[in-house]
DNA sequence: CTGTTAGCGCGTTCAA
DNA sequence: TTGAACGCGCTAACAG
């Protein structure tokens, strides 16, 4: 490896200068700057990052935790962060968690040993001890989709009520008055309960009474939107439209009406939640409440930066709109 | 931030005591140890990562060079390699290149510059500059899914030719005579070309001449997929099954199939390439050639582990199976 | 078994 | 404008 002192030597100068000049630092002879600039490029010397960091005390790294990067939500989110980081001089750090807790901690105990100047977690729950190891870690986390606001932690959301609402209102206004909800999992303060909520509120608004035979928990997954669809048609008066907490389940429904012969919008209008990559490639194409995914990593990633440089927020929470993408499931045109 | 030195003023003792205890050095007396571990427990103590990869010379980071974390395929791997990393100390840095091959240069030197002490490299094609980049890095770099063996450069792959006869065979045996097949950029030396050629192979095996009529290229995306199989079923005879490139694509033809009322699988079989999410969502659920995608990242990252750690391979080049998933869009019973 | 010394590569004083 | 000296936090070599 060849070093800065490689390059003092090579031109007889002292180390500092030779970091000056690379540096771009004010007081230097254009004529140094340039031969070091030269000798630098001849070598092929290449800065030590872990050195600098060490003295400096400013590591350009962030980290990110995550559940599942294999998740297309996770993904594109991962996207806008790492866009901007890249972007902004940062480099990331992947930590997949698997939903587990424990890795959770680990993980952020590992990422305060590397040094990071900041971290981006959207990460499971935030159970006391959670919420205390990301409060140990002393640099600053910014979250996403996550209920960091109540614990002081700057976090990028969407409103899950109102979007859920949303999307309802839509099918209400497109005549339908027998709607059913799939939701995810009820003790998920975030994508479980709010967006029951929205659905309740919705139909509260338009004077519909709330029924909860057709409301089904799933689990966010596909198979669980198959199963929750069946029960929902076999409710008396049958629903003539679906709404799910998220794409997967709502393709579920899909699928499950494809087995029963129901053809989708003609017979049941489907309606899903985050538009990942999922929601345009199944047939017919999904209308969803768009998340606006690769923002909600773009965005909390600038708040990031502006916290590790000394910028100070705004505000401790930036609520992004989502949009409703109309595709066939619901009498749109689709591709 | 607190530091070896002050735990070592802390109990009256030698700063590299406390890293031979630390560190679990044979040679320390078992009460300084415990003394040691008990006042950075109660001092909190972290290890400063960046300190030690300085002195020690290694970093326990690897780079991870990828063109599109938001593509199932890519997210799929990484989250093998991710998982093998953590299991054995390591570290991810993720850089997203966005196909663009300047960037990809400029990730390499950035991860040089992070030493990083290995680098698994799954973007973009292979051009005399690129591989240039990748050996001016001093590091050990892994390719998946590359031609990289034939420059010397140690790679984890399928056998694209043999896998994409594998899911012709398998039509034909259902008794299929007439296969389109809608092909990626035949300039892409991976993916395009030589399923392709596989296609042709297994055709001329069982005697069936090759059409060119039925051959469609397309950009492996599903837009692509839609258009390449419009013409497909302009062509005489029409084909009675469809095989394409990816996944995306076969979802294309799908939906093409969809719109011009041919069901799948009575009327038309489809078979696609990768086995991503994608293919069990999709309605029909689509018969693919199943990558083992969680499994090319992990197999890369353990050849990685074995470079960085001076154990030496045993064959430059690692070639895995695919498998052929059967579901409902070829006969298959779906979900 | 432990202390001393030196050094990893770089940035940053303080003088000159 | 440049050089000399020191420190970032940790590991390693050599004594003792």
């Amino acid at each position: 490896m060849i070093t800065m002192k490689d390059i003092a030597m090579e031109l007889g100068i002292n180390e500092s200068t030779v970091s000056r000049a690379l540096n771009n630092h004010p007081h230097v002879h254009p004529s140094t700057r340039e031969r070091v600039a030269e000798a630098a490029r001849r070598l092929n010397y290449r800065p030590n990052t872990l050195a600098r960091s060490l003295a400096t005390n400013r590591s350009y790294v962030v980290g990110l935790v995550i559940s599942n990067i294999a998740n297309l939500f996770f993904a594109e989110v991962t996207q806008g962060i790492e866009q901007v980081a890249d972007a902004n001089g940062y480099s990331v750090i992947l930590c997949d968690t698997a939903r587990d807790a424990a890795k959770e901690r680990r993980y952020l105990d590992l990422l305060a040993s590397r040094q990071v100047d900041g971290i981006i977690f959207m990460s499971g729950r935030l159970p006391a001890d959670t919420v205390a190891a990301i409060r140990s870690v002393k640099c600053p986390v910014v979250m996403i989709s996550r209920d960091g606001a109540r614990y002081g932690i700057p976090t990028v959301r969407i409103n899950n009520r109102v979007e859920a609402a949303r999307a309802v209102n839509y099918l209400i206004n497109l005549g339908h008055a027998r709607i059913g909800f799939i939701s995810g999992q009820l003790d998920d303060a975030e994508s479980g309960l709010p967006r029951l909520a929205g659905y309740k509120a919705a139909l509260s608004d338009a004077g519909i009474p709330f029924d909860p035979c057709i409301v089904q928990e799933g689990d966010f997954t596909m198979e669980s939107g198959v199963r929750a669809c069946t029960r929902l048609l076999d409710a008396v008066p049958r629903p003539t439209a679906v709404f799910a907490a998220n794409d997967e389940m709502a393709i579920g429904a899909m699928k499950a009406l494809a087995q029963h012969g129901i053809s989708v919008p003609k017979d049941m209008a489907v309606v899903g939640f985050d538009n990942t990559a999922l929601a345009r490639v199944v047939t017919p194409a999904l209308t969803t409440v768009a998340q606006p995914l690769r923002s909600l990593g773009s965005t909390a990633t600038e708040m990031l930066i502006r916290m590790m440089t000394g910028q100070g927020l705004k505000d401790i929470e930036v609520v992004l709109d989502c949009q409703l993408v109309v595709r066939s499931s619901c009498g749109g045109t689709g591709i």
